[in-house]
RNA sequence: GUGGGCGUAGCUCAGUUGGCAGAGCUCCGGAUUGUGAUUCCGGCGGUCGUGGGUUCAAGCCCCAUCGUCCACCCCA
């Protein structure tokens, strides 16, 4: 009989990770805070055709990268491939969108049927910001300098540059997508075979091609800036100006194409240089029509996603992170000898300790030797170890040693032990 | 879905022309009977991914298969 494993591209994090995800997690939740930002949680399954109505049905999520099974009831259910259709879903189903202003964030798992790599998993963890109601550029500049503040707390800001587009009205996409498509297809013969299968899967996308020969036949191709609507035009300077004017840096990217069908106007992206092919650490954009599209009342909204599992790997590449996130204990309590009496002294001195600090006690329990009772308190982090035998148990005392300074052992009172604790730490 | 690299102890990895299955780290014990982190000694630990084939003999060669990593595609 094999041994049972994890299921390909969904990972376990452990204990010696969770730091790393907790330090991110928490400068997030601080961040979005100071913003004014609320959190919002979905379910992790929907009915099928909430992806495939806000997705796209010809995009290669919903097509063949999607967890979808029935439910027992024979109705088609779907793990989330990503989060903003859940958060638009559930903000209609309550009535957060009528007549007002939304600045929301959430965070979880989602999943996508790939083929694993570098930085990218079956099973990853994004964590999305929304905003509603707001139809304006201020808003969008708004979570560019959010997302901003955030490299900058987690110390990464001088790996990650932003990237930003605009992608029109839907029509004046609509239009050039239609003009670009009946012009490539005069030309098909000649482009890539991706490219080929992209006219109709993702003809956008073609403008991004890496091969030389369809970037030629592309020079001759119908240009995006001339099918932009004014309203679009004026809506992309004025967002420039506000990231100049707060010193945001950026770079234009005319290729730039978001994958998800509901985006318009401004698209951005975070990407960095060092996670191999996988550089998009962060993306979103406007999706004005998506409300809408889902059956609500036309309502303006632009938010973006991180992928945690790729800002992970940024921080561990980069940063160092203060010691005490790995601590395990400040103080650890072990037994001189191991009969019961002392067990039940180690145990109950630990609890005091609880109740009279903040500090981390951990207690050395079983029966090995002493000596790897020390090197397990070595081992945990804890800046003294506190000895407990047969003779400080009759004398209602314990041995304070210290694990990483130079300083003698000595005998203190139990009854000393909180107070003279409580100064030294 | 396509292409390439890699699968040997819990972890990181050696293993020569096909000839006894190895090291370091971790863990346990001892040197030091109640004192860790240094040093020394000893010990635990293996379906060499799996199945088949060639051979007197396979971790090594051949075939298949699974897993994993990286890349394409796509995306966060």
């Amino acid at each position: 009989m094999s041994k049972i494993k994890a299921i390909r591209g969904m990972n376990d994090i452990l204990p010696e990770k969770t730091p790393v995800w907790q330090f991110l997690e928490k400068t997030v939740r601080d961040v979005l805070a100071g913003y004014g930002y609320r959190e919002i949680r979905t379910p992790i399954v929907e009915q099928t055709d909430l992806f495939k109505r806000s997705i796209g049905e010809v995009t290669d999520i919903v097509e063949k990268e999607m967890y979808t099974f029935a439910d027992r009831n024979d109705e088609s259910l779907t793990l989330r491939p990503e989060g903003t259709a859940s958060c638009v879903r559930a903000c209609e189903e309550h009535g957060l969108l009528y007549n007002q202003v939304q600045r929301l964030w959430y965070a979880g798992p989602m999943f996508r049927y790939e083929r694993p790599q570098k930085g990218r998993y079956r099973q990853f963890h994004q964590i999305g910001v929304e905003t509603f109601g707001m139809s304006g550029p201020d808003i969008d500049a708004e979570l560019i300098l959010l997302s901003a503040r955030l490299w900058k707390q987690l110390g990464i800001e001088d790996v990650v540059t932003l990237e930003i587009n605009t992608l029109g009205s839907a029509e004046s996409r609509q239009a050039f997508k239609n003009d670009l498509v009946a012009y490539l297809t005069t030309r098909k013969d000649d482009l890539d075979p991706d490219s080929q299968r992209r006219l109709t899967s993702n003809p956008l996308r073609i403008l991004d091609s890496k091969s030389a020969q369809t970037q030629l036949i592309l020079n001759e191709a119908p240009n995006f800036h001339d099918y932009l609507d004014a309203e679009s035009t004026s809506h992309f300077e004025c967002l420039k100006a506000l990231l100049n004017s707060v010193g945001v840096n950026f770079r234009v990217n005319p290729r730039l194409v978001r994958g998800l069908d509901y985006y318009s106007k401004t698209v951005f992206e975070w990407v960095t240089e060092a996670l191999g092919a996988q550089g998009t650490v962060c993306a979103g954009g406007r999706y004005d029509g998506l409300v809408q599209q889902l059956g609500g009342k036309s309502t303006p909204a632009v938010g973006f996603a991180m992928g945690v599992e790729r800002l992970i790997l940024l921080i561990e590449s980069i940063s160092k992170l203060p010691a005490s996130l790995y601590q395990q204990a400040d103080v650890y309590i072990l037994p001189l000898t191991t009969t019961l009496e002392v067990k039940q002294k180690i145990l109950c001195v630990a609890e005091t300790l609880r109740d009279e600090t903040e500090l981390k006690v951990v207690l050395g329990c079983g029966d090995g030797s002493l000596k790897s009772h020390l090197k397990k308190a070595d081992a945990s982090g804890a800046r003294v170890a506190l000895l407990i035998g047969q003779k400080e148990l009759e004398h209602d005392t314990v041995q304070v040693k210290f694990l990483r300074e130079t300083i003698d052992q000595q005998e203190i009172s139990v009854k000393d032990l909180t107070d003279s604790f409580l100064t030294k730490f």
